[in-house]
DNA sequence: GTTAAGGCTGTGAGCGCTCACAGCCACCAT
DNA sequence: ATGGTGGCTGTGAGCGCTCACAGCCTTAAC
């Protein structure tokens, strides 16, 4: 059919019908074969293959694809049953090669993988995530940067072009990640505030200190005089935003009345053990996220602490675990949902040429029993 | 450089330092462009631009990044330089258009999003792998099947040439990534047991028929005479094979010990209040997960029975939570590590062309307090 | 009846890379 | 001198796709 080419498409559809599909010359016959099949892709059929097939050109199969404007109803409907005749599937590399595009982002953690499951929050924000941009299409890809060695193969991996866009999560400071990406030209959004590279990045973040700001106001004007905080990494956003906004409240805040954890359960439990060893007249802490929120209150009541009569307990995040605390806790509540929509939303902006920009997200104040 | 074709190399190699570096014609100085650069990646230095900087030609430069052999010290000393001076990163696209290769692959999990991050196991396996990948410098991708949308969109991206392989982890009855992975003849192994698709595909599973025995033999020889099971979806291979071993050794079993659960601590806490109902008189229960069991030893421990006295708990899975229940969960230890290694070097091997396969690893009792 | 407009089509070029090949040189053995 | 040999090099083809273009053909407009 390739030596006609100004045969008439509907001359033609019948044709293939007495033909079998044959994927290149030396493929025919080579759908039963042995179990031990090397599955390598070399005979998947192409583009020209279903072309061939439905008695149309290589273009028209290409505009189908890809919305299938301009072509009639005749080819088009010679062209799917083509396509689904032949098993075709695009191969996305040829695709990308000219597009420059490749339908993915990556969302990058850099954390130890434990944290990842651990931490309900990171949950959140992929679900959240991937919902959105499966809305575009999108695919989200999942990669831990857990060592420095998997982090340079990832910036490796990201800037050779496999994806669009990458999402940053939990960057601490000074993540090389940031630089590269930044000096690669790939774009990507950050969650939360990177610290100390804020210009020319974009980002979003929740209002941290505000909230904090909040939580700590709240506590005071409960009568609480002594209130103590476990801080996240000082190395991280919700680390010193949230001890900033504390400090805004209670002055400069008593050094014994600080401990620092890892956003970690345990870390919150071993975090409230020392505060109490150094301050054990202290009425109220903030917590500086609800996991460590509750190891704090499991080595409260351990102690013989009332929760909140002898100890008002604030937490930050509101995820699931704020409600299955006993007594539930009082917390600042994230708006997750928000977040992940607009770091998508910003990416995506990005990737089409979009200017850097910040979004800081405002969180709201949850009273329950804690405090 | 480029019109003078047989200079020798040395020759130009000094002519790179007066002329900047210039990326493809237009690009000149676009390197301190405005704060909002589209950040296209349409001017990515290709190889041409690298090798005109170096003075060798595109298959000098190709050589180079791909081993370096048959490349004299100075080209290869040349060239190097001009990587780092353009900034060079391969084009992955173009690279895999003709290897066919792409140097990643997919861990698909097919299971609603919070059991990853609930389950312990996910986390346990990921780590395996992506390690063991690393080793090969091969980066794993992991996405999330949560929805029947979504494993239409991975199976779509998967076979589009994305990735070299796939490796599918807790795959229900009936799941339909494995037909089409299986007939776009991309290489994937599973892990475990594919309940009624094990022929013609690869998979590592735990002995989970022999570990299940295992366990519940070892409650009878403990004396207990009314063990119950708590297990798991029987859709998935830990569902029906640990099922199995149980009733080898207890016969069929009275239908009011059975219960199941979803592998999750609530529904574990749920199918041990139901057992209490439906056979207050049972002395002994084997919980087909460590999750579940935790769930189990709360119920059992608030209906004031004590463990092990009055009920043995036997687990399955022996990670994490089963060193911090109280007591300490007796349980059957899975060999994560093999099993992801295993995984791995079957996916490896099968991508290389190599023949369908099956893997068993054993599985050993651990014996702790709970039983 | 001529022209313009537009729907539908095929074609060529080219995305950035790898790989096979051929050519060149220097060196060795005959 | 002749003929390998092997290290190092450049070149052409082609991976499978998209996109711009040109060439139809049909219809509407004057």
């Amino acid at each position: 059919m390739r030596d006609s080419p100004s045969n008439h498409p509907a001359a033609t559809l019948d044709r293939t019908e007495d033909s079998p599909t044959r994927l290149r010359d030396s493929a025919a016959g080579r759908e039963n074969v042995t179990v031990t099949e090397p599955s390598r892709l070399r005979s998947r059929p192409t583009m020209d293959d279903v072309a061939a097939v439905a008695g149309v050109s290589r273009g028209t199969v290409s505009r189908v694809l890809n919305g299938g404007h301009n072509v009639s109803r005749q080819a088009l409907a010679a062209v799917e049953r083509a396509i689904s005749k032949t098993g075709y599937v695009v191969n996305q590399h040829a695709r990308s090669l000219v597009t420059q595009r490749s339908g993915s982002v990556a969302f990058i953690l850099s954390e130890p993988q434990d944290k990842l499951f651990e931490d309900p929050n990171f949950n959140n924000l992929l679900r959240g995530c991937t919902q959105v941009l499966a809305e575009h299409d999108i695919t989200l890809l999942l990669t831990v940067a857990a060592t420095g060695e998997d982090r340079q193969r990832i910036g490796r991996w990201v800037t050779a072009g496999h994806v669009d866009g990458a999402l940053l999560v939990s960057n601490h400071l000074g993540s090389p990640l940031i630089a590269e990406l930044k000096e690669r030209g790939l774009p990507f959004v950050v969650c939360g505030r990177p610290l100390g590279q804020e210009r020319d990045v974009t980002y979003v973040a929740s209002d941290d200190r505000d909230g904090a700001r909040q939580m700590t106001e709240y506590l005071r004007s409960a009568g609480r005089r002594r209130i103590a905080i476990i801080t996240g990494p000082l190395d991280t956003p919700g680390g010193v935003d949230r001890l900033a906004g504390y400090r805004e409240i209670v002055g400069h805040g008593d050094p014994e009345l600080i401990a620092t954890g890892d956003y970690t359960q345990a870390s919150g439990e071993a975090a409230m053990a020392r505060l109490l060893e150094q301050a054990p007249d202290l009425d109220a802490v903030f917590v500086c996220s609800d996991l460590m929120a509750a190891g704090a209150i499991t080595t409260l009541q351990r102690a013989g602490k009332r929760v909140p009569q002898d100890v008002a307990v604030g937490g930050f995040d509101d995820n699931k675990i704020a409600t299955t605390t006993k007594p539930l806790l009082t917390t600042i509540r994230q708006p997750w949902a928000r977040q992940s929509a607009e770091m998508v939303r910003l990416l995506l902006a990005h990737i089409d040429g979009e200017a850097h920009s910040a979004v800081i997200l405002p969180t709201d104040l949850v009273i329950r029993e804690s405090a």
